[in-house]
DNA sequence: TAATTTCACACCTAGGTGTGAAAT
DNA sequence: TAATTTCACACCTAGGTGTGAAAT
């Protein structure tokens, strides 16, 4: 699942840009279910009927049931009419000399990356697309827009790049690897068409754009950027509980998006390309592909306005480089990643890889149409706690469970009892929320949105979801099917090893085989969905661990085999908690001696928030100090990991580290004399899930 | 003044890395009073009397008096008593083989930059430091300790390098040039012996340890770093309105700063070298030295801290990556900023600069021990506020302004009457606090702390001074002697132009002569000192507008002669405001074509705030827009500075640009119908500052 | 009139600051 | 006992969020 789409390049690719890499290109980990079908799906347009259920049929055979997240998935287009067939157009209007006489002015401003990206991104803009997989975005009506590629449905939490070089030929290069953070989050949205409000002042977007890439060349420079695309010229109103187009925008407003004309002409079909939009380059500005993949690439800056410029003159200069974009009301726009590859100061080898996340596409509204994305947006936006009036009662209590804690450290005694009845009153609150949500859902059946061309099914799907964002029940995932996967492939120093034991893979539980020779997997966890409530000290809702298997790349430090990771749990500071997963030597013995393990173990290999850093503890962290010890490397793949299991050390130990304040999975049945345990399960996402519970402690050594 | 002291290295510069830039080293613009007393002011410890009133003596002569901030200048040790003797102990105790070892480490370990930056800068510490101009930190009963330059007490603003190659060979490179941010708070601070809370959770240093680079090679790649030195080994306590020693601390606490020792000895001479310290890398990590430029280097991170660590093993690896330094508190630190340098991934011809400001030591304390240097704390740190007594009057008042202009804004009316009755308003709030202040300065003076043996003269300068962070009487400053100074100096790309007329330099007023050929200066502006008192509309606090002039370097645009600068004043998110300085074509005219000017002008120029940029106002601004509009730039430098008008755009025009919130200087007298005119004057701190004032619109041509 | 936009507002998040009583 | 440290607290800064009445 979640494969990107390869397109290969008709004329061959740029051997100077992406050289060695292009030959040894080889998947190092095969997906969980490397189904034939999976390659069937159709490219392009899968937005029909018969499409979604052919793509159910296949969920249904690999996992035994239908993920909910697959099943609504309409994309805009279906709703708004049917506006996106494949349209082959090649839509360079521009001739040689203005494209010759443009390099030459870059030449003369060699070290402005951003505005050299900017007219890289433009010129490049119009190359053909290789072999016809892909789709426009825009209507027929405008055949000769230039056209964006767009992943099939069910792989919306990754897509296919547009790669071209700086003569804007196509090269293909599968392996760098974007993923869209929050994704399952993003699709919750984007069910219910995601509306973003815009105001004068300018609105953050949330979901917010952030992205996590693998596999960029270590040492080449990138640019990240994002600009954000009309989708069509059309109009849209909220009637009855759907949007509706209402054709044409007929209204003479300022228009953005276009590109150095002087009358204002949206969509005339002339010299209108999709690129030509103001691309917002990420402020972290030019960085090694190592640095870049560190940590997610978040455009948190991004903000949408529906402020008019004072002269249709000066409308592009005064946009995206403060992240402000400028869009029209009730038209449907599509945020766009570009990520620009250039070999260092020599920029003529360039490349340009644009990715589009279906999920990400939006109707700008200055008011919420929507009830549900309205609730949505309450539910999870963290500045928005204060409208969720159903957690009145778990604030309440969560106030309570505050105050006492703080009493009891001011009487510095510590009681068992006092412990327990702590507990409880967290799963009091806990099972408030839930009560107060019970309300909300018939609430919510009797609103006048509801009446949506929806089955009863997706119905319920939906309401039993939004609420607590990660809840899923675990009997509805397909367990048996679970597997790790990786979800970053490697990026080959000179051949790709052969890690994964294709004769062991059957189609249920293809068991990957530890990796020979000193190259073991790499964890990564995340805990990056957002948690609805918490504060320093808790969760209270329940929230789903990811941890995700790599394989160390060219630039990771091998792990010692029977090396444990701790995994340490920060608070977050803003719904994405801090996560790091360092080293410790074993579970019990002295913590690992730092100078045996080079920090670029840590700097490389695991996110760390940029916000509140505590990159010291992701160096190696003493046992202690973990709220989850990972068994060695070397056994934790060599069984089925649908049940793998992962001691946490003891509730009573990460007590007495107060000052770290470690966050605990809720729902845990926490007891002194047991441990926790984590186990990792199959989920649709990709990710395997780590589900927590305690158990008794002898299983410590 | 401010001139960095060049260190001649004994052994020739490696032509390597330094290359073109040593052979055509020259000082473009001469400081203002280039004076020879300048050169002959003693290197090395000048905290005796005499010295001091050497330096005001070279005051007076040059300036017609001595400013207020050279008067008090007493470091530390003089009142700690002697305990800073040169000595010229030469400390590097390590072995050949083990250099050889550690190198070959790193060689395995490419790309974790900050780890490599610390281990370079631990190994070229102990380098001979060339004739003898430095003078330890360390007190003569450890002698084995390596030594730190020390900059002589006058320059504090700026520092002197100590500059090393790889293999710890001193380096002469003067031409980087660094400059300490809010030096002039930060020496308010110092005359009082600056204190530094220390919490269990880390407190924030305040100032911030903030600094402004100029020089570097554009290209080449740094990484900066703090660390923050045990100045000695003594105890000290707050007795009698004075800090006095205690002597060596004999307590056996958790030394930090101490290296890979299992005994916890500090200072007890063994291998104890003041580089052996934390450092705490910049997060933007290793970046060009042009982006280091575009903007100052802050350490915002920073946290001092008195929490002991678990074991005695682990102290260093917890400390400094997440910039939190553990000191001990009643010690004395310095905190000091190293600069990496290296050609990309070539690290082998790495050098070390290590800069350091005296005003930047303090005090470790639990609480506060100075009321003086708590109440400069509760008037400049704006997260402080609700702790400064004096202006809950004033901030009534601006509360009822804010409140009116909303009424005003809702009911869509402006008249005449009612601005001015608003900025009566405005004085009123000014004047209140300016009387709270009187009060408050009663108080101070019959405050036991009073009794430190300053003369009355001093004792008057600095309660006058500290309330209103930037207030200065214009008659106070040697307005004669003023003009511009570069403050940055040329990066030559081939030979340095000679843009300074000598003939025309007196002592009294140099004229800079316009550049020859087609460079001409650019214009930094700063605001970065802070300001007491602000909304996002205004300042009531007077405050100076730093107007910086340098001349284009080799990355810089070369700016049209005529060519308008304007200037935009954003509000600020942290006491230093985004300011920008942008051009426009001409003031009347159409704006200029944004792509006749290349971004880059604005890119590599002027600072751009990270936090909260509007970038896109920095690529051209039009003159509506601007707060402030500065004369072409051939015509800037043709006259005498120190009278140089600015014309701002009128009042009016900018209440229109609501959304912009410009910033306008305090106790102008905003009429309509004026014009607000800004000049330049000298004052002491290196910058030209720019007062301003209303004049009658007929100036606008 | 009906649709759309604006804006003050209450209420959040996240975090920094000195106070002063209490503990060490 | 006297010096030093801790900590809940009130009060800031800075900024994001949807609401709902009012304006457009």
């Amino acid at each position: 699942m979640a494969t990107p789409r390869e397109y290969m390049s008709p004329s061959p690719p740029d051997v100077r840009t992406i050289g060695r890499r292009r030959s040894s290109l080889k998947r190092i980990f095969l997906p969980i279910s490397p189904k034939p079908s999976d390659a069937h799906v159709p490219i392009g347009d899968v937005s029909t009927d018969d499409e979604r259920e052919d793509r159910q049929a296949v969920y249904v055979e690999r996992c035994g049931s239908i993920p909910d997240i697959v099943k609504d998935v309409r994309p805009l287009g279906t709703r708004l009419g049917k506006r996106r067939p494949s349209v082959e157009g090649r839509g360079d209007t521009r001739g040689i000399k203005a494209r010759r006489h443009e390099e030459a002015e870059d030449a003369k401003v060699p070290s402005d990356y951003r505005a050299w990206a900017t007219s890289r991104l433009t010129r490049s803009q119009a190359h053909p697309l290789p072999e016809g997989k892909s789709a426009t975005l825009m209507s027929t009506e405008h055949p000769r827009r230039s056209k964006v590629t767009t992943s099939t449905k069910r792989h919306t939490q990754r897509s296919s790049p547009i790669i071209t070089n700086a003569t804007g030929q196509p090269i293909s290069d599968p392996l760098v690897d974007v993923t869209l953070v929050q994704a399952d989050l993003w699709h919750q949205f984007h069910q219910h068409q995601n509306e973003m409000i815009i105001t004068r002042s300018g609105r953050c977007i949330f979901p917010s754009l952030e992205y996590r890439v693998a596999n960029l060349d270590p040492k080449a420079t990138y640019t990240f950027g994002i600009d954000i695309l009309q989708v069509s010229p059309n109009r849209h109103r909220w009637r009855r509980g759907r949007w509706e187009s209402l054709g044409e925008d007929q209204r003479r407003f300022g228009v953005l998006h276009h590109r150095d004309t002087d009358a204002v002409k949206p969509f005339d079909g002339a010299d209108v390309h999709l690129l030509d939009t103001a691309v917002y380059w990420h402020p972290e500005g030019p960085k090694r592909g190592a640095e870049w993949m560190g940590d997610t690439v978040a455009f948190s800056q991004i903000k949408v306005s529906n402020r008019q410029l004072p002269t249709s003159k000066r409308k592009q200069s005064a946009s995206a480089q403060d992240g402000t974009f400028l869009l029209n009301s009730f038209h449907v726009y599509q945020p766009r990643l570009h990520i620009l590859q250039y070999e260092d100061d020599d920029r003529s080898d360039a490349r340009v890889l644009t990715y589009v996340f279906e999920e990400t596409e939006f109707i700008a509204v200055t008011h919420y149409q929507n009830d549900k994305v309205n609730r949505l947006k309450k539910d999870y936006n963290p500045h928005a706690k204060g409208f969720k009036t159903l957690d009145k009662a778990n604030e309440r209590l969560l106030k309570a469970i505050r105050a006492r804690r703080r009493r009891r450290r001011y009487a510095d005694t510590t009681s068992d009892e006092e412990e327990d009845e702590e507990e409880e009153e967290e799963k009091e609150a806990e099972d408030g929320v839930r009560e107060e949500r019970g309300e909300n859902r018939k609430k919510e059946a009797s609103d006048r949105d509801d009446s949506e061309g929806q089955s009863d099914q997706e119905n319920k799907a939906t309401s039993n979801k939004p609420i607590v964002y990660t809840q899923r029940k675990p009997t509805q995932r397909p367990q048996r099917t679970a597997a790790l996967q990786s979800r970053t492939k490697l990026y080959p120093s000179v051949s790709p090893p052969e890690y994964y034991n294709e004769n062991d893979s059957s189609e249920r539980s293809p068991t990957p085989i530890v990796p020979p020779g000193p190259r073991y997997p790499l964890l990564k966890v995340h805990m990056d969905d957002y948690m609805p409530l918490h504060d320093h000290n808790h969760i209270i809702a329940p929230q789903p661990l990811r941890v995700e298997q790599r394989l160390p790349s060219t630039n990771d430090y091998e792990l010692p085999p029977r090396c444990h990771s701790a995994i340490l749990l920060s608070a977050p500071r803003y719904g994405t908690p801090l996560l790091s997963a360092p080293l410790s030597d074993s579970r019990n013995s002295t913590p690992i001696d730092r100078h045996a393990l080079p920090p670029i173990f840590a700097t490389s290999s695991f996110p760390i928030e940029k916000k509140s850093p505590r990159p010291d503890l992701a160096e190696s962290v003493h046992p202690q100090r973990a709220d989850l010890i990972l068994p060695p490397c070397n056994q934790l793949f060599s069984s089925t990991p649908s049940r793998k299991v992962m001691p946490i050390v003891s509730v009573e130990q990460q007590r007495q580290q107060s000052n770290l304040r470690p966050i605990l999975p809720a729902r845990t049945q926490y007891k002194q004399g047991h441990d926790v345990h984590t186990w990792l399960n199959w989920t649709p996402h990709d990710y395997p899930i780590a589900r927590t519970q305690s158990a008794p402690i002898a299983r410590r050594k």
